[in-house]
RNA sequence: GCCUUCGUAGUUCAAUGGAUAGAACAGGGCUCUUCUAAGGCCUUGAUGUAGGUUCGAUUCCUACCGAAGGCACCA
């Protein structure tokens, strides 16, 4: 549409004898303004005359012209027919699911890696920020039309896992059996972490010894505290599959820690005095010549460090599923890392940093009593996720477990996505999570309004007939395929959350007014299409988000 | 000290260099014998400071003030 307007206008200026206009057609960010908007500089003597050049050729789509006068110069707005929103609403049921897909990203392979976990750690509040933003960006590389492969890093190997492996090994593996539940297993070896960490820092003796079971872990030497660390592994990893799942995030593939280790430090030792250098007994990339700061990606000790492993990972990446396009999501405090060592990795293969996206996500600070007391200063995931629940649950008692879940899992999702990732967010409990006003629980409160309506009127597109006029509703409807193309381009999701909010503000407008199951209307049957096309484009925006929608609320 | 990101209403957030800077929460006032009031309608209130570029700046540039993060073997 916007192309169309586009030619149409500069036919126009050509017609009148200007040959670079130099004008760009663009949507209108107030709806009342007309749907396509131009502005008109004063190098325009006469855009009257262009305003009765495209009345004259009018094509169907367009309702009408008009020429608003500002300043020094002016715009040119574009009010599209309601022939034109007729038949987008044919469309959109047509669609369906489908509509809104884009195809920008047709016939690329796009691989992305989020929400990696550190094995042995808590899934904390900071992993649920990275798997919202992780797994939304996922939906719309899914929804670009391109071969999506989702993976994640998880981090087996560390000298804080050792001291786990150490304090597991203090009371024998054979506990872990005493527990019932998954869930217990797993605080037992969260305490595990602690308790070996504490016992390192009080008794420095025991290090030699934490420093002899990491490398057990990282050589996978038979033993004793190899098969330990296994089963920790095991229990973890699984931990981490049933959380992220329900939080709506599947993974086709994992790339170990210790594989990247491997692979990032045969890379860097094979590129030492042609990339990377020696310096005070380590192996470094000096990231000034970019304009960055020195890293050190071997330390003195001949072990790989995290900016070596990190070399390996996009080694891994690209060796095994070659993408066109690699997107990872870690958190902001890393940007600056990470430009070293893509940087630095590009000098090995220049693909790796071309093909290469960092998208990052900020941390959220917590203020406010209510939520902060009931989570005992601990933001572990799920008991932040239990403790929003339980808001649900007493605002809607009568709903099931299930849509009480679903319900605290998209006000606490949308709050993450709202803002620009990479931002922190303050989160405040008693305001930011509000259900009411902009909230996931709105957004699904707006659907499942919409699906109350369609389960008393049955959609015919058949017998509706055009309308005079044109609804909000309608007009937002039809820019749904753009926004999520600008989430794809830019790789923003929240694009789509504030779009999603003008949308459902315009049906829940539109609905306060209009009485939609009315067989006295003439025009009931073309309003039922239009909530079936909200209802629609609604579900699909919120997929897009990796929010569910209830059918009951 | 150097580098990165960011300063918008009392609060939490929006706004490809364009029209009267949008919402929500909080405050004030309406609205359920009518399809779900987690809703709708009305109302008070903001671009850190000082310059610059531009017909036009929240957006781009410079300085200052303030916040977060990074800067050699932690991740």
């Amino acid at each position: 549409m916007q192309e169309k307007l586009q030619k149409l206008i500069e036919e126009a200026c050509h017609s009148l004898g200007i040959q670079n206009p130099g004008i760009k057609v663009r949507r209108t960010e107030i709806l009342k303004m007309g749907d396509y908007t131009t502005f008109m500089g004063s190098s325009i003597q006469d855009p009257q005359k262009i305003v009765d050049y495209i009345e004259r050729k009018k094509p169907e789509f367009i309702g009408r012209v008009m020429y608003a006068s500002i300043n020094n110069g002016g715009f040119i707005n574009f009010y599209l027919s309601p022939n034109y929103y007729f038949n987008k609403t044919k469309q959109i049921l047509e669609e369906g699911e489908n509509y809104g897909r884009s195809e920008i990203h047709k016939g690329k392979k796009i691989l992305v890696e989020h929400s990696s976990p550190n094995l042995f750690k808590p899934f904390h509040i900071g992993h649920v920020m990275n798997n919202t933003i992780g797994e939304s960006i996922n939906r719309f590389a899914r929804f670009s039309g391109a071969e999506v492969e989702t993976i994640s890093y998880p981090s087996d190997v560390s000298l804080g896992i050792g001291k786990a492996v150490w304090a597991l090994m203090q009371d024998g593996v054979e506990k872990l059996n005493e527990f019932k539940t998954e869930e217990e297993k797993l605080n037992y070896l969260g305490n595990c972490y602690v308790v070996g960490t504490k016992a390192m820092e009080e008794d420095s003796s025991l290090e030699p010894r934490i420093r002899e079971i990491t490398k057990i872990i990282y050589e996978h030497t038979e033993s004793p505290e190899y098969e330990a660390y296994k089963i920790g592994k095991e229990i973890n990893l699984s931990y981490f599959k049933s959380i992220t799942k329900s939080l709506g995030s599947n993974f086709d593939d994992f790339i170990y820690e210790s594989e990247a280790g491997k692979e990032g430090e045969k890379l860097v030792r094979e590129n030492t005095g042609k990339i990377f250098e020696e310096s005070e007994g380590a192996v470094v990339y000096k990231g000034e010549q970019d304009g960055l700061h020195t890293r050190v990606f071997i330390n003195k000790e001949g072990y790989p460090t995290y900016e070596a492993k990190d070399v390996g990972l996009l080694s891994l990446k690209f060796s095994r599923y070659n993408p066109d396009l690699s997107i990872f999501i870690t958190d902001h405090e890393q940007s600056e890392y990470f430009k070293v060592v893509v940087t630095a990795a590009g000098k090995i293969n220049p693909i790796w940093k071309e093909k290469t996206i960092h998208r990052t996500h900020g941390r959220m600070s917590f203020k406010g009593q209510k939520m902060s007391s009931r989570l005992g200063g601990v933001p572990i995931a799920s008991t932040l996720i239990q403790a929003v629940a339980e808001e649900v649950k007493e605002k809607s008692p009568e709903s099931s477990e299930e849509i009480q879940n679903m319900i605290a899992i998209s006000a606490l999702k949308f709050t993450i996505l709202k803002s620009m990732a990479g931002k922190n967010i303050n989160f405040d409990p008693d305001t930011s999570l509000s259900f009411e006003g902009d909230s996931g629980p709105y957004l699904q409160y707006s659907t499942v309004r919409s699906g109350s309506v369609l389960e008393k009127g049955h959609v015919a597109m058949q017998d509706c007939k055009q309308t005079e006029t044109i609804t909000d509703v309608e007009k937002y409807l039809d820019r749904f395929p753009e926004v999520a193309e600008q989430c794809i381009s830019l790789w923003e999701p929240h694009h789509m959350v504030g779009y999603l909010l003008d949308l459902a503000q315009a049906f829940n407008s539109w609905y306060g007014r209009v009485k939609i199951i009315d067989p006295e209307n003439k025009d009931m049957p073309y309003n039922l299409a239009i909530t079936r096309a909200f209802q629609i484009t609604m579900k699909n925006g919120l997929y897009l988000l990796g929010i569910q929608t209830p059918e009951k609320m």
